[in-house]
DNA sequence: ATGTCACAGTCCCTGTGA
C-alpha cells in the first residue's frame, strides 16, 4: 500500500497535472490540500473514471482538503466538529488504515493572530489523534507549514523570527508525535533534507532553497512495515507546477 | 531576499494570501 500527500495549490488550476500524475503513479491513497474548491466544483466524476473514490472537505476560495482512494473509503469525517470554520482536515478509513489529510494554518507572522490560530489548530489535531482507535494503523499527512528541525530548512538564519521554524510550532509537532506517531520520511532518511516545498519566486527550486513541511506521520506499527518514503521532485518541474511536491509513503501491508 | 502564482472583485488591473 502507498499513501501520498500533495498540496496542489488549487485543484482547479492543477487538474491537468494531477490527472496526468494519477495516471502515471496510480497511488492507493492520495491526500490533497488546498483544493480551493467548493464541493460542487470538485472533480468526483473525473476521479471515478480513474478508479478513485473521493471525499472532499471544500470551502471555495481558500483551503479545502480531500482524500482519494482506490482501496476503499469509509467513515469520512470532516473538520474537528464545529470548532473550525475553515476546511483544513478530513479523515477516512482506507483498506483498514485511518488516514487524515491536513492543511495546517500558515501562521503568517509570529505577532499575527493567525499564528495563535495555527497553534490552537495543531493542539486540536493532537487531541483528535490522541483519541484514535489504536487497533487501527494511522497516517496523518499533509501540509503542516512547519519545518520540524533545522535540517528541514535550507537556511535557518534567514528564518529567525519567522513562522514555520519557531519553537512553539516545533513543540506542537513533538506533542503530536508524543501520542505515538513518527515522522515517516525523516525516520527513513536521517541526513537528507528531503525538501517538499520551494517558493515560486527567486528560482528557489533550482537553487535548492526549500523546506520540508509536507509530512506523513504514522504509528509505530506502520513504521515497522514501511518500505520507502521519498519526495517526487519531478512533479515540481515543468509547466504550471504546484509549489509543493508529493511526498510518498510505501508500506508492506 | 523576494525575481511567482492563484483567487475574487474593483473585472484585463488590483489587493490578498501563500
Amino acid at each position: 500500500m502507498n499513501v501520498v500527500t500533495w498540496n496542489v495549490n488549487s485543484l482547479t488550476a492543477r487538474w491537468p497535472r494531477v490527472e496526468t500524475w494519477l495516471l502515471d503513479k496510480n497511488p492507493d491513497v492520495l491526500l490533497i490540500q488546498e483544493t480551493k474548491q467548493t464541493d460542487a466544483k470538485f472533480p468526483f466524476k473525473e476521479l471515478a473514471a480513474l478508479g478513485y473514490d473521493a471525499a472532499h472537505n471544500g470551502q471555495g476560495q481558500w483551503n479545502g482538503v480531500a482524500i482519494l482512494s482506490r482501496v476503499g473509503l469509509e467513515d469520512v469525517v470532516r473538520g474537528f466538529g464545529d470548532q473550525d470554520p475553515e476546511a483544513r482536515i478530513i479523515g477516512a478509513t482506507c483498506a483498514g488504515v485511518r488516514v487524515y489529510s491536513c492543511y495546517v494554518p500558515n501562521g503568517r507572522a509570529l505577532d499575527d493572530p493567525h499564528y495563535q490560530y495555527k497553534l490552537r489548530w495543531l493542539s486540536a489535531l493532537r487531541d483528535l489523534v490522541a483519541k484514535r482507535d489504536r487497533s487501527m494503523h494511522i497516517v496523518v499527512g499533509g501540509d503542516f507549514n512547519v519545518a520540524p528541525t533545522d535540517l528541514d530548512c535550507y537556511d535557518p538564519s534567514l528564518f529567525e523570527g519567522a513562522t514555520h521554524v519557531s519553537e512553539p510550532e516545533r513543540a506542537a509537532l513533538r506533542a503530536l508525535e508524543a501520542t505515538g506517531l513518527v515522522d515517516l520520511t525523516r525516520s527513513l532518511h536521517l541526513d537528507e533534507p528531503c525538501y517538499s516545498w520551494w517558493d515560486y519566486r527567486n528560482g528557489s527550486f533550482h537553487r535548492g532553497w526549500g523546506l520540508r513541511i509536507d509530512l506523513l506521520y504514522v504509528d509505530q506499527g506502520l513504521l515497522a512495515k514501511a518500505t520507502a518514503s521519498y519526495v517526487d521532485r519531478e512533479a515540481r518541474k515543468g509547466e504550471k507546477p504546484s509549489d509543493h511536491a508529493p511526498v510518498v509513503g510505501e508500506f508492506a501491508v
